[in-house]
DNA sequence: GTTAGCATGTAAGGAGTTACATGATTTT
DNA sequence: AAAATCATGTAACTCCTTACATGCTAAC
């Protein structure tokens, strides 16, 4: 149950970790983190911290909070500051932890992975080669359609599905290189890639599913 | 009034335009033209073709849509072949001539660039760069963003924003051999990009809105 | 004195998905 | 006889956006 909006918990949840904060900010912050384009409405974020609220896993911070006391020094309108209660932390080691398929897909892997500096190592590892398989799978299929409508397309067509082919190729050549980091840097946490040019282990480490 | 699933509209209106074809098949072409991954559901289809058929822009084949005949020599179930009618063509027309704002989309994009053999070359030049100029907006935003931060965030936000940042830019070159391959083979339709480098040209050519 | 930024929220709706319901035909 | 593929459709639900409603403070 409360199963609505995964991605966008884990990132409130995740930013909200590092320090407590009220609405406005969080929006600004999750739209940094995920920047790419995709801006976070007001709809979208105040519905989700109600709803974080009414499942406990965040709590205002009255330290912080301001009523509208009208005699005080710090005017502003009332703002609600949230911090993470012991049970949103404990939620958030759960969502860290998953590495199944959830953690693949598109909205879902880029949360995941701006986490990563708190994700355990087998982890990270586990995500990274989820997520170069199902691309791979994707990859396997469109190869198969371009293959079998090649020429019989028009120019516009080709060069379209060409490019989608390519972007994704360098999205998996992206995750090898930092599986093979992940790997040669084993066990210990954030360090330079090693100077040697690690080699590309081509075969598929886990069977899919 | 009846702005829904603009771009599945088109989608399916183009492919009608090849060929009369039913559902089934419709949703394998579709997926094949914009095969980058996301999969059409017939959830999404069977109501747009509803509704593309209440407003009269396409119509049943009565020559080819076999209704349930139980003598017939053709069993299969009984399937729904659809045609375009003179309004959709001509709201088809329409679609590919548009080259405003709503034709540089994420979504949007793809499919206007997919029918770009039937779209003429003012427009097809008209699109690409407003769709290479929202590119280069969010790009500006991007850079501002992770200028701000830089240094700040860990090695793994860090990467995926560089990535994101990459990807964006990738795009934008794209485009840009694109519009000049549009520009020298001017007037004329589908030819071979001339032997000699085109030269880039870099400014904006419209200010945006 | 008005524009821009800070701050929180709701209502309506758009664009899809998944899961279900149904059933024929072809391949293994 | 089971499984895959062909074929059409609906209901419920998800995740998100736009537009609205409200009001305060700082800067120009």
């Amino acid at each position: 149950m409360a199963k609505r909006g995964a991605a966008l918990d884990m990132a409130v949840l995740g930013l909200l970790h590092e320090a407590p904060m009220h609405g406005y900010e969080l929006r600004k912050r999750v739209n940094a983190l995920l920047g790419w384009g995709r801006v976070l409405s007001y709809g979208t974020l105040y519905p989700c911290l109600k709803q974080l609220l009414r499942n406990g896993l965040i709590a205002p911070d009255t330290t912080q909070t301001l009523s509208g006391s009208p005699g005080g020094i710090t005017g502003r309108r009332a703002r609600i500051v949230y911090k993470l209660t012991a049970e949103g932390k404990e939620h958030f080691a759960q969502l860290l932890a998953q590495s199944g398929p959830s953690s693949w897909d598109d909205d879902t892997f880029d949360v995941h992975f701006a986490f990563f500096a708190r994700t355990d190592a087998q982890t990270r590892v586990r995500i990274l080669e989820g997520r170069r398989n199902r691309l791979e799978e994707r990859l396997e299929g469109v190869r198969v359609a371009l293959a079998r409508t090649r020429e019989r397309v028009d120019k516009y067509t080709l060069a379209l599905q060409q490019h989608g082919l390519e972007s994704v190729e360098r999205e998996v050549r992206w995750l090898n290189e930092l599986i093979d980091t992940e790997r040669s840097g084993a066990g210990h946490d954030a360090v330079a890639p090693p100077r040697s040019r690690p080699r590309r282990s081509q075969r598929r480490q886990h069977p899919i599913k």
